[in-house]
Parts: C-alpha cells; structure tokens; sequence
DNA sequence: ACTATGAATTCTGAATACAAAAGACAGGAG
DNA sequence: CTCCTGTCTTTTGTATTCAGAATTCATAGT
C-alpha cells in the first residue's frame, strides 16, 4: 500500500475537522497557535496553512493581530449554507448524466430505505447521509462543482454535533430520500431536482431550532 | 484615512491576481517562491500563505514536493467555471428582495447601455462587466453566497486575459444584460433567473472557441 | 472609587534557518 | 549505445527565531 505522503497541511485540516465534527471545540473560540500545534505535534508553520485553508472555506475566522477562531454559529448561517448547499447539488444533479442516475436510483433507494432500520449513533447516521449525498451526486461530470461542495460542507461540519439529539426525525428525512431516488428512477430530473431541494429546506427547517438564537 | 493594515498575504493575493489578469503569468508553469518572493520584496511564509489561498480557490495547483503551479486553461474548466457561477449568481437572484432588484433595475438598464457606446480597453470592459454583475447580485442577504461567488469568479480570472479582442461582440452581451434588467423592471423574477443564465451560456460559448484545445 | 496611562506579558505575523524530496547529471555496467 | 545508479544541485516543506501588535494588569492621578 502507498504509504501516506500528502502535505501536512491537508492532514492537520483534516484532525481539525474530525475533532469539529465531535464537537471537541466550542464554536467561537480562539484558537492559540502554539497550544495547538504542541497538542498536534507540529510546528505552526503547517498549522497555520491549515487554519488559512479552513478560513478560506470559511470553518474559520481571522482577524488581523487577532489570529483565528471557529466562526460562531448563527442560525442566519445555517441557512445560508443550507441554501447554498442545496443549489450546488441540485445543478450537480441538474448536470449529470440522466442514463447514469438511472443506473444509481436503486441503491439510492436501497440506502434510504436501510436509514431508519438500523438503530445507530448519531456520527453513523450522518455518515451515511454523507454517503447518499455523495453518491447522489457522483455522476457529475463538472470536477470544480464537486469540489466546491466538499468545500462548502466543510462549513456544515461545525453544526454537526449541535444536531446530534435522540428523537432525530429519521423517517422524515428518509422518505425525502427515497422520494427522490424513485423520481431519478423514473427519469424525471426536474422533479428529482425539485424533491432534493425540499428535502434541504425540510432538513434544514428541522434543525433550525437546535441552533442557539444567536 | 486609515492605514492598510492588512495581512501580507491578502495583499500579495491581490498583487498576483492582478498580475494574473494582465496575462503576466502563463497558465500552467511552476511558482518558484524564492524568486517571486524577492521580486514582491516580502519573505517566503506570507507568500506561501497567499499561494495556499489561490490554491483553494482553484486558481493554482499543487502537488507534493513539487509547489504550487497555475492551473492550467482547458475548456472543459471554463465551462465548469461558467456553470458554476451562472447558477450561483442565479441563486443570488432567487434569494434577493424583489422589491430592491425592481429599484436597481433602472441602473442595471443604463449601465447594460452605456456598454457598447464606449470604445474602451479590454480591462475597462471587464471592470464595467464586473460592475455590472455586482450589482445585480448585491441584494441578496445571503452573505456566504456573495463571498462564494467572489471567490468562484477568483478563478475565472485565469481566463481574462485569454479573452481580450477587437471583435468583441459588445452588443449581444450588451442586449442581454438590457433584457434581464429589463425582466426585472417588470418584476418578473424567474424569467430574469433564466435571461441570467442564457447570458452565462451564452458569453461562455462566444469565448470557448479562443481557449486552446487543452 | 474610578479612569487613564504605561509596563509586562502573551500571542500573532513575518523572516530566517534547516531538512528532505525532486530533478539533473555524470559515470559505470551490461 | 543504453540503462541504471549514485551524487550533486535546486526547490519545496517544516521548524525555529525574531519583531511587533494586542491584551492584561498594576499603578498613579483625579
């Protein structure tokens, strides 16, 4: 096997994402550079091209003198990102091949309809989200347009542990799943498209109210 | 007036943006940073940081070991390029007061005008074409939507100087800007979304064939 | 008691120094 | 002659150092 050979930047963002998803840092607080690079293991070097990597997609803040913070999280953004979210991926769908989308919508449904079954923690639920969406939209040819989604729920992640609760709507969200992989089934885009935007909005209008208010 | 205070590396973005606008840079050659950081006068870290930037903007590469180079041009880029920002400034659109785009409208409307009636340099064009598209999209409130495309467009520059002509055909962008402007004197929203995005296409198929093969 | 001022501390922003990988080139074996 | 290999050079990746800004805390003055 290969062995790991990407810039330490990419690995250190990547750490620093992983710990955002559990939750390990309070949104709106400073980050020290040099605490953290000793607690990672690095130099600040390589840390701070992470941090300015992540404030490029916007997981972080920086002010001039001030250094970095995790943006805090506001409902307003939410939205915001949801919004933008949902009109990347409905032009991905918009722009992919309608005969590979055929091909995909069976295990798309397959995969919606084994969410609610399988009783799991939270972080599973949302890999599996993750891998739908992923695959959803996997059929796009347009290279840059994926990579900006990648980059934009990069955003998302700081809200991910604020969502984490046991009476998730789990079968709310899977049939907005199966609804719209039964319409690519059928070959009918346009609708598909339109299923997958509601399904944003409904997601998002969902979690809103777990946001703190500001 | 305050002084600029900001950091090195927004500055030497900007600096090698402009440069990159110019056509100073051929797409598709290696950065060397110790040359390029003596002749901007500044040492290799804030230039380092820049180059990241660039990088996660999609205007630069970069792979291990080998530094950062300018993405090569390729059409297949540009049209993913143009589709992605036609259907974020159409999300923009979307999202943006009715009320407001009816008040800019007048002005988008004379600008669109005033377009062709100005024998001016290429540069002047494209700052009047710029200007242009800000302003329409400046009503939305989504303010993460407004920063994306900002930067999507970032990469567009790479494609500026590739564009430059005498046979510009002015008028048939200037007539299409006339008409969504046009569509949103009348309020009516949708068709001025679509007017948008026949521009985008429009404009990017006019431009296509002056893009080296690959 | 409260505010303002200034020193001390802490941390970021930038520069320099060091290490390691990639590329170039010459020499030798087949 | 060709291909491989080892060394040398160049350039990047990372660490460390230096300088300056922001914050804090204490003290003096009102």
């Amino acid at each position: 096997m290969p062995i790991d050979r990407r810039p330490l930047r990419e690995q250190i963002r990547e750490e620093l994402l992983g710990r955002l998803d559990r939750g390990d840092f309070a949104a709106g607080t400073d980050i020290n550079e040099v605490a953290l690079a000793a607690e990672l293991g690095v130099s600040r070097t390589p840390l701070r091209e992470a941090l300015i990597t992540m404030a490029g997609e916007g997981v972080l803040e920086s002010t001039q003198g001030r250094g970095f913070r995790f943006a805090p999280v506001s409902r307003k953004e939410f939205r915001e990102l949801c919004e933008i979210v949902a009109g990347l991926e409905a032009l991905a769908l918009d722009r992919s091949d309608p005969a590979y989308l055929r091909e995909i919508a069976p295990e798309l449904l397959r995969m919606a309809r084994d969410f609610p079954d399988r009783i799991a923690e939270q972080h599973v639920i949302e890999r599996h989200d993750d891998e739908w969406h992923d695959l959803l939209v996997s059929g796009c040819r347009n290279e840059r347009l994926i990579d900006l989604i990648t980059s934009v729920k990069a955003g998302l992640r700081r809200y991910a542990h604020l969502l984490a609760s046991d009476d998730t709507p789990l079968e709310r969200e899977a049939a907005e799943h199966c609804r719209v992989a039964e319409l690519l089934m059928t070959g009918d885009r346009a609708e598909a498209v339109q299923a997958l935007r509601d399904n944003w909005v409904n997601g998002m209008e969902r979690m809103m109210s777990r946001i703190p208010a500001s």
